[in-house]
DNA sequence: GCGAATTTTGAATTCAATTCATGAAATGAT
DNA sequence: ATCATTTCATGAATTGAATTCAAAATTCGC
């Protein structure tokens, strides 16, 4: 019968606007500010519905960065599937991050909080288990493109395995966007433009790590006309938003 | 007259016992379940004394973050006076934050999360600025041997100010420190010498940005060794501890 | 030694997260 | 359709830790 069915899928549309109401609330005052009666009264329903869906707060922001995952894992996909050189997708990968970092500014920070270990560890580990696995496929997509780029003879490994040289550009990203997502790193040191950087270094990290074919990172230019042209063929979105 | 001194220095005291004691309960109970009013039992003094020195709990853990900073940067500041190259010095670095991170296996955990928005955005202005003024010298190292090694023709800026070079390889141990601290990753992705990695890393970034001499990333015998020399020499600490 | 000023104290307050007794709605057997 | 049963939603009440603040203790200047 389907009345399981649908009473199933009522209770999945619930906690989707559950998750929206939190991230507007967050949008809006703050990551800081949000309450869990806030999102209760936003959707209309009592704080005890909200926490059969969540059972603590923790539980609900990691939720919502699993959640939220889900567009940039959709961007990285579409890199990965792009007409482009491996190397051009590998660094297609930071620019799909620098596209989803403008269209959800508080993605990063959410991401931040939720994997220190204070809320990390408070939170139930079913959910942590969705959240790796929501996270997933943006390790895979770049494990994906490492083993074609070997297999093709663009990347010699030279001793490292897959999964090691997909850390090193992920620790860039990850370093970087934590730097940039923190007012006061940013603010006093006044970098011009963080993640045109950004695409510099992971540049000259694919060079280092030898990946072929060497590009010269001098030449802003090439590098701003690649990003440009990913965003628009590929990420369907202007670079300069 | 001394008496005004002489108490200055009492309630400096005092501040850096609450200091010791949140970082002890930190490390025997984790940041999660630290609580105001443990620390200030822990030191035999009412809650209210606590809050006369910090003003909340968020204030007394960027307290501690600054407070901690000093043992990293005096490791940093041995490592930019080592007798040895300057790209030698710059690997260094890292070395000296691993040498850390096994000291204060807290410390970057610590960081990580007052460098949250949510707890950085709690903490009054006054404290910040303390705490970024606390972790400058770190940058003004690696800043200042960057200036070096332009004057002595080992690094080639290419068109990007010393601010902009500091911040790959910043950014690449910020990540790298978030990724290996987080429980969840690591224990998922297992990789096996995390800051073994980092090393090589930032070696291939350094041969990216054209940092002289160019050093080969495969020799990992030649890089444990620049390693264990450093912590040897400069940080009379053993490297694999 | 004495009153004013400062500091310390910890019980009381606050405030948001979380619980749970209650009643409402859905289900399903008769 | 009716009633017993289970399941679900509710929000007032509870909890627990951070924070406050009036009273007590101490220090200071004379």
């Amino acid at each position: 019968m389907g009345t399981r069915e649908r009473r199933q899928r009522e209770v999945a549309e619930r906690e989707q606007l559950f998750l929206d109401a939190a991230r507007s609330l967050i949008r809006e005052d703050g990551l800081l500010n949000l309450q869990m009666s806030r999102v209760a009264e936003k959707c209309d329903y009592a704080v005890g519905t909200l926490y059969q869906h969540f059972v603590s707060k923790e539980d609900l922001l990691v939720a919502l960065a699993s959640d939220q995952a889900q567009e940039r894992v959709d961007l990285f996909v579409r890199v990965y599937r792009a007409k482009a050189s491996t190397r051009d997708r590998m660094l297609g990968f930071a620019v799909a991050d620098i596209v989803y970092a403008r269209r959800r500014p508080e993605h990063f920070r959410l991401l931040q909080f939720v994997f220190t270990d204070v809320i990390w560890g408070a939170t139930p580990p079913a959910r942590r288990q969705a959240c790796m696995e929501a996270h997933a496929p943006l390790r895979q997509a770049a494990l994906d493109l490492i083993d074609e780029a070997i297999g093709a003879g663009d990347l010699d490994p030279r001793g490292l395995t897959p999964s090691e040289i997909c850390l090193a550009p992920w620790a860039m990203s990850t370093g970087l966007h934590a730097i940039v997502h923190n007012e006061g790193l940013v603010e006093q040191h006044q970098f011009a433009e963080p993640y045109r950087l950004m695409l510099r270094y992971i540049n000259d990290l694919l060079n280092g790590l030898g990946w072929k074919p060497w590009t010269d990172s001098t030449d802003a230019a090439a590098l701003d006309a690649l990003a440009e042209r990913l965003c628009k063929e590929v990420l369907h979105e202007s670079y300069c938003a």
